[in-house]
DNA sequence: TATTTGCATATGTACATACATACTAACATA
DNA sequence: TATGTTAGTATGTATGTACATATGCAAATA
């Protein structure tokens, strides 16, 4: 098996080294733990500098999919948590990950005159409406979570789009805009009768309370969602490593 | 100001010249968003190479300690919210940073005999007794948390230790022991009778519990946690940015 | 005046090179 | 046999160099 960069290619040659590395492991071949050849014969093979080679390593050894060891090489993470991208599937694609099929069981488009909290966090005239996208999504078994997100009105959102569709696959492919950063808190709160209704479940019960608020990459506000989850079908789970001390090459 | 790597020293270069960076940052004249020397300079400064400073600026820059421009510049980052770190305040320190103060309402410590899951997680013969922390804790208004933790015999708690002083530093300081990662579930529960005595609360409040599972730098487990949250005096947030594509120089 | 052009600047990408250091395994020695 | 030495290998650190590209400003132009 033999890669190929491309010397003219306007992508850096680093990046491109970056995804054949992402490819590489993620052939069966290598899941094992297996080594990498060295960085000097790989680099000798993808015919680029040994600098240039490490610069696409390290990016993987940050997201832990890689291991090196100084004297020893470079090794494929035998089992993957993959802890901060998950942070960023959105609900169908964190499904799909684990094999469980989504079904839709709600989903109504709305246009509405934002409150006065979310005219000011949008930075919008109270009186323009933004488009309100109210999901209601769960396994087959039925319901366990209860979407409510608000747009921006800058993204350009019609409301006609097909939000069966990942969210952040609509906003990126169709309409350009990258969510690149967001702010959660997370509660817990009771199921009134509403939300009760709505997740099929018992008035009083224990729900995760999710805000989202998300912004793109200039921090430019572009979505607030809200999401409960029927707590008993739903942990939010969380892996977070400490500021490490080590470095680049 | 001048600044001194010292090239003998077998710490090395782009680690001292992190540390400047940070110290550099660090002092109130730069906080504005104020531009550092360019990368040239900055490296003649400090007597090393470009590449190596900029080892140094991608960890800051990782950290979005540091912002960097193309043709710009790089720039101190103004208001920092201080993502990743915040997951790894104690909670002492966490009510320090908002200036809170923290009142124990509760404290107790036992040897117990671990069940099997928890003997399984530590690895450790499920005969061998282990330490048991119970907390709660809160403001001056009343308690809002209750904390259970379960630590590794490897640690060498004796259970005498004055636990009114933050967790992680007692664990650092005086066992020579670093807290690492950490994998959190958090989910919803009804208070029961004994939770609700515990938290001054009503049977059936919502609760936000919080297990974690901490290890070590060795990815050795440490310490398992339960905290129980009243919820309307709590959330959880979570700060994530998504992966960036750029890279090291 | 408004717009374009071009230069200076700073970061981004890429390479070749050299030596340091950690680890492993094979070999030699007591 | 047990132990210490050594050679080989792979990553870690560090430098110097060159050119690419995005940005902002100032001068030239319509």
């Amino acid at each position: 098996m033999h890669f190929k960069i491309n010397h003219k290619s306007p992508i850096p040659l680093h990046v491109q080294a970056e995804k054949l590395l992402r490819q590489l492991i993620a052939d069966p071949q290598y899941q094992a733990g297996k080594f990498l050849p060295n960085e000097i014969d790989l680099a000798k093979r993808l015919a680029i500098s040994r600098a240039t080679l490490r610069q696409a390593i390290n990016k993987l050894v940050y997201e832990e999919l890689l291991v090196r060891k100084k004297g020893v090489g470079t090794k494929v993470v035998t089992k993957k948590f993959s802890s901060k991208s998950n942070n960023w599937l959105s609900f169908s694609q964190e499904m799909a990950a684990r094999g469980i099929p989504v079904r839709n069981f709600e989903l109504h488009v709305s246009w509405v005159v934002p409150n006065d909290g979310l005219a000011d966090f949008f930075g919008i005239d109270p009186n323009q409406k933004i488009l309100k996208l109210e999901r209601v999504r769960g396994q087959a078994e039925g319901p366990f979570v209860y979407f409510i997100s608000y747009f921006h009105p800058r993204i350009g959102l019609t409301g006609d789009e097909d939000f069966k569709r990942p969210l952040y696959d609509i906003l990126e492919s169709d309409f350009n805009t990258v969510a690149d950063l967001s702010k959660e808190e997370i509660s817990a709160i009771l199921a009134d009768k509403s939300l009760a209704e709505k997740l099929e479940t018992d008035v009083g019960a224990a729900l995760l309370f999710r805000k989202r608020y998300v912004f793109d990459q200039a921090d430019r506000p572009l979505e607030y969602n809200l999401g409960y989850y029927k707590a008993d079908s739903f942990v939010y789970t969380v892996e977070s490593r400490r500021q490490h001390s080590s470095a680049t090459g």
